[in-house]
DNA sequence: TGCCGTCTACTGCATTGTGCAGCAGACCAT
DNA sequence: ATGGTCTGCTGCACAATGCAGTAGACGGCA
């Protein structure tokens, strides 16, 4: 059992659903918090009807036929017994960040195109999350009584999306700046940023003296 | 070539490292872009020689022997291919939010033991990285030259941390509310938290009416 | 002098997870 | 009737991880 086989559990407990039905709502729901790839959400319920934790009939409509899972009683103690286990570590992979810090194998206009890249894919995001939310708005939530749980958890979505298209914004003015990608080095302008952040302050935050690199 | 082996390759366009200094370096400074194992930057090296992209040969130290790599032209040449092609998507894998998402499957203690979990871990990579700017300061950047870069890509872990940090202790008076995890759906305060990110508007630096859930 | 623990320096193997290609029915528009 | 999109999967190759295992080097300490 691994997270991935939890989180499929967890959604099989709101309800039954088909595996296509669940490679549609991991994409609406999960994606955010546990992104996993179609292919996964077609394999993590098969693996739960072989340890028991759920069970599987084909439904036809005409001349098709569909996999409908739904939990049993054994996959609900298990579902509570994850509950209580240690998280995973937070895992973050921004391929831009890589680009920037080899940024000197590239030019300037690699780096500010790394950066767009960022911002368009988390724009996307950042869209979809205001859109999700103005649906509960209007039509509710497809299980309303825990709407509480999918706002709070949207807080966070919301956050980090703005943290990162404010962080892109200040990256952009500070590469503004730069003759070249290569070889700035610990000049003045760096120098008072890492002093910035060696006392755990923001630089986007504080006033922007004079520019000098 | 996957994108880890264009991360190693550029490790190596550096200076030559051995498979062991490369796991080194890769916790210290790939860590927080894209972190990956220690068995995958062992296997890495060995693929890039196999492509032609990097040579080995041995060193001995007595009676032990270490492997070395070096970066070769095509190499260098293949990175430079690397800089002006589409990123990938950002992917951002934080299971207390998974946990947060089904919170009401377990109890509020649950929760908020995840949320401790998510503080703890985020909190040693924001010292990390703080401690790492106090080192640069103090004893300078191991390739002074790309300074800028290392301390560019430091604001981005910072605000990040920070905006975690916030968002962890917002969430922790949310749920101090909460009467129990489940079944509170879209009761006033949630609708108002809602209506907040239906606009866009962060919850967090609005000011807060009268609590009312 | 011998033993333990930690660091260096990897390799093999089982398993998880991804991407892509492929297959096929349903339904709609042109 | 033809093509395009959506539904609804499966197989396969490959990427990546975690863990166990191996082994030399080096310092401490009893």
């Amino acid at each position: 059992m691994t997270t991935s086989s939890y989180a499929v559990l967890a959604l099989l407990d709101l309800r039954s659903w088909t595996g296509y039905e669940l490679t549609q709502q991991a994409q609406r729901s999960l994606r955010y918090a546990w992104p996993k790839s179609e292919r996964l959400l077609y394999s993590e319920p098969k693996k739960l009807v072989a340890l028991g934790y759920a069970t599987t009939h084909k439904e036809k409509s005409g001349n098709r036929s569909r996999n409908v899972y739904e939990i049993t009683a054994e996959g609900r103690e298990e579902l509570a017994t994850w509950m209580n286990t240690r998280t995973q570590e937070p895992r973050i992979e921004i391929e831009t960040l890589l680009r920037l810090l080899f940024a000197d194998h590239g030019s300037i206009d690699d780096l500010s195109r790394a950066l767009g890249e960022l911002e368009a894919d988390i724009g996307e995001h950042h869209d979809a999350i205001v859109e999700l939310m103005a649906s509960y708005l209007a039509g509710g939530h497809p299980f309303p009584e825990r709407t509480h749980l999918s706002v709070l958890f949207a807080t966070f979505q919301i956050e980090m999306f703005k943290t990162i298209e404010r962080w892109i914004e200040f990256a952009r003015e500070e590469i503004d700046e730069w003759p070249t990608t290569q070889g700035l080095g610990m000049n003045p302008r760096t120098e008072a940023l890492t002093l910035l952040l060696a006392n755990d302050r923001s630089p986007l935050a504080s006033e922007r003296g004079p520019r000098s690199n």
